[in-house]
RNA sequence: CGGGGUGUGGCGCAGUUGGUAGCGCGCCGCGUUUGGGACGCGGAGGCCGUCCGUUCAAGUCGGAUCACCCCGACCA
């Protein structure tokens, strides 16, 4: 579906939304018909809102796969002896668990996370030195019993997450693979279009490392704190923002600003957390048996998503960076100019650009504009009869205000050009 | 889980001292419009979140319960 027709995509737009729905990120994506609210914390991706989800997916493959990752998918359902094995089944030791019981008897969760079943998986496919390193990765959809839901797409109860694990023969080879991971985060920040704007962060790291990394976007609809120091180079979490690690830092405290942050990714250094209660080991050269170190990394996709909606976006409506729009262009003809704008609209389908062509006979103009605004399409194209008759078509960008431009044909698809690259080719 | 708030056509809302529900948007039909969410006329559409109670009578009063929103706590 790189092409679509307006009157026949499934979508509809909306002059309100409830009073009680204070978040912007879901104020404007159920306007715009992005997505549909099913209960608190859950949410439906209509058609518009899926694209957005497969074009940060890919951006997110394509890094991980650039560093050694294979993709695959695990279950949803979960293995309670798994969980009691790590002793992280209890709801006194987890207590997000959405549990349900099996008709034939028994008890199953539904997975918040993964680490128990990949290790698990692994000790069937990891028993030699020669099986490692290993880096497995999936973009998946978790459940978490929240007590509450919150700030729209951001704090949900079933979200989808990109979850990737690594398994290491020791703490040197996962050192390693843990730096490539922070430069493969960044290039996925950087080309959602958040990059300047999001930083590697200190966190807690749990019991077992001290620390754990974040990557946190400054983001006023953010639920963290970071403290940001003057030059960014260093950035610590509210959490484990005290003397002793400021200390461990040599940084003081008075260099430090807070700012509101939004958890976009984190990644741990999971050492043998998991691996030695469930027993994954390999020999070694000497046939000596090793416990796997392994580390693991997630990345909130949909939440992504609900940072890129508050961050990018105006009182008129979203305003997609190129990157992640589900169309780069939204057509529309304005007068007589049915045969000419459907003519521009296959030349340009014919051209490989992502457009959505606002065809719809019976909707005026300034409902038209209306939603090319609110869809938040990075570019928009006009095509009326007074600039035809100048043999040019109007485009005008989403963001900034610059005043539209008028461009022959040619000029257009050159302008068009850095947007025909296709993120998205998913169905 | 503590505190506060809200549930009424598809969506957004109003509904007085209790008397059997109304507005805007949207939707359907006809016509006029057509560079910024047009207008006229005619329509369709609701057991007022749920249950129990008070009453001749409950959207309205009482109790319970469920759901949703916000603040806080929580968040490998």
């Amino acid at each position: 579906m790189l092409t679509m027709k307006r009157s026949e995509l499934f979508t509809k737009t909306f002059k309100t939304v409830s009073a009680e729905e204070t978040s912007r990120n879901a104020q404007l994506l159920l306007r715009a018909g992005y997505i549909h609210k099913e209960l608190a914390g859950v949410y439906t991706y209509l058609p518009l809102g899926l694209k957005v989800l497969e074009k940060i997916k890919n951006i997110i493959r394509t890094e991980m796969n650039a560093i050694g990752g294979q993709e695959m998918l695990m279950s949803t359902l979960q293995n309670k002896e798994l969980w009691e094995a790590t002793d992280r089944w209890s709801d006194s030791k987890v207590d997000i668990w959405f549990k349900t019981e099996l008709a034939a008897g028994g008890q199953l969760g539904l997975a918040p996370t993964h680490e128990e079943p990949v290790t698990a998986i692994m000790t069937e496919y990891i028993a030699s030195y020669k099986d490692l390193p290993r880096y497995v990765y999936q973009f998946q959809t978790k459940f978490r019993n929240e007590l509450r839901a919150k700030s729209g797409i951001m704090r949900t109860r079933e979200f989808v997450m990109k979850d990737m694990y690594s398994f290491s023969k020791n703490q040197e080879e996962h050192d390693e693979f843990y730096e490539k991971s922070i430069k493969a985060y960044h290039k996925v920040y950087e080309q959602i279009g958040i990059g300047d704007i999001t930083y590697k962060t200190f966190a807690s790291g749990g019991i077992f490392s001290k620390y754990s990394h974040e990557f946190q976007t400054l983001c006023a609809a953010g639920e963290d704190i970071v403290y940001v120091n003057q030059d960014k180079s260093l950035v610590i979490n509210e959490e484990v923002f005290d003397d002793e690690t400021l200390a461990e830092f040599g940084a003081k405290k008075t260099d430090f600003s807070p700012k509101k942050a939004a958890e976009v990714g984190n990644i741990f250094s999971l050492g043998f957390k998991y691996s030695k209660p469930l027993k994954l080991e390999y020999a070694n050269k000497d046939d000596a048996k090793q416990t796997v170190y392994m580390g693991c990394y997630g990345i909130g996709v949909s939440r992504l998503m609900g940072v890129v909606a508050e961050i990018f976006s105006d009182e008129k409506g979203l305003i997609w960076p190129e990157n992640l729009a589900p169309f780069q262009v939204y057509l529309l003809g304005i007068g007589k100019t049915d045969k000419e704008a459907e003519e521009l609209y296959e030349t340009l389908t014919k051209q490989g650009v992502e457009v959505l062509f606002d065809d719809r006979a019976d909707v005026r103009v300034g409902e038209k504009m209306a939603d090319a605004e609110l869809l938040g399409m990075p570019y928009r194209v006009v095509v009326s009869e007074k600039s035809l008759a100048a043999g040019k078509v109007e485009l005008k960008r989403r963001a900034g205000d610059e005043a539209p431009l008028l461009l022959t044909k040619d000029a257009l698809f050159a302008k068009l050009e850095s947007a025909v690259r296709n993120f998205g080719n998913q169905s």
